[in-house]
DNA sequence: TGTACATCAGTGAACGCGCGTTCACTGATGTAC
DNA sequence: TGTACATCAGTGAACGCGCGTTCACTGATGTAC
């Protein structure tokens, strides 16, 4: 049965979102179609008129997942403590299917399509140039484009982890998270040359 | 037909060795019993001989990819420096079913059963004190220990970040890397108080 | 503005396929005499 | 030491199930007159 363009339109956008959330939650070989079609509210048969496949979805959810965290830090306004208090909060550990997707999903990107690989290395890579505007100004130069590289993986790697210990040893995520707003809060007001 | 006792401990050895790299290289989703027993030589059937179903092999091999990590990590002797080059080396993003099962497979660690869970969470902390005893000596107290909690999950988070990069940007994920050694190469040198 | 109909978004059942797991069977091992 | 047989590791085909994808059909939309 026909439906309004602009329900038209609303479904579609319900399918990318279903699929952003269910992907962060379970990863792209874990959300299947089936449930990600439930969570919009179709059927499969209605999906495929939207996309080609699943793989165009993935691209679709990935670009949804990065612009969502990229709006997350800019409302932050430049405050790199805010930050990192904002990344590495507790709620952000529950949180994963409103989350950052690099937390969610960075070893399962390669096994992916060259466009979903594109689109969350844009993604990443508008992160790190957001977390260094926040950094103290320095003179212009390279330098703190490497500094905010790092700090960028390091707050991944740490949020990845913490979720990793949560289930099993809520103490040890805990102590994870604060240990890392420690010294990258420390990384991020020394001075650094060019 | 029956094998030998030898036989038969060599057959759960590369059973578990299989089951090691290919969830390494593919995730616990991706890597099927049937590549497994493939790459081991050996039928689906046989399997169950050896164990009660896939759960218990994912424990299995993700018990013996930690050991593996602790003994590269050992064979440094103690040099936090040689530490950081070799997990943070360009070798280390390519081989990725004989590298660090933690820059791995962390995010899906939460979907797996507790026995997996604990076990990663052994070798994570295993690993947070051999990194610890490579730094340069503090007097006794916890604050090193939190330093070497941020240090090795920046690492992982840099290695998984630079292997997604390696598909699409290859200078990108060599920037990376380079970025997390000399900031986690600066983090290990710094003087810190109790 | 009102009616007639072509368009097309969505339905729901079916497709082939690979998944993890089971099981009747095979035949070499290794023990008992 | 040599033979007879119970044990049991491994085989290979089959199981049910859920996956991604397809397709004939439905019926509301929105256009043409």
């Amino acid at each position: 049965l026909k439906v309004t363009k602009a329900k038209l339109a609303e479904n579609r956008v319900a399918l990318v979102e279903a699929a952003r959330s269910l992907i962060q939650e379970r990863g792209f070989a874990g959300a299947g179609v089936a449930d990600i079609c439930k969570a919009a509210g179709l059927t499969e048969g209605a999906f495929y008129g939207h996309f080609a496949n699943k793989a165009a979805l993935a691209a679709e959810a990935c670009r949804n997942s990065q612009t969502r965290l990229r709006a997350l830090i800019e409302a932050t306004d430049n405050d790199f403590g805010a930050v990192i208090d904002g990344y590495l909060g507790a709620s952000h550990v529950d949180d994963i299917a409103d989350g950052c997707p690099m937390a969610a999903y960075t070893a399962e990107v390669r096994r992916q399509e060259p466009d979903v690989q594109k689109t969350f290395l844009e993604g990443f890579e508008e992160v790190v140039r957001l977390v260094q505007a926040a950094l103290p100004r320095t003179r212009p130069g390279s330098a703190s484009h490497r500094r905010a590289l790092f700090l960028v993986s390091a707050m991944v790697g740490s949020l990845a982890m913490a979720r990793a210990a949560a289930g099993t040893t809520p103490e040890l995520a805990e102590e994870i998270l604060s240990s890392a707003r420690e010294f990258l809060k420390d990384l991020g007001r020394l001075k650094h040359s060019a």
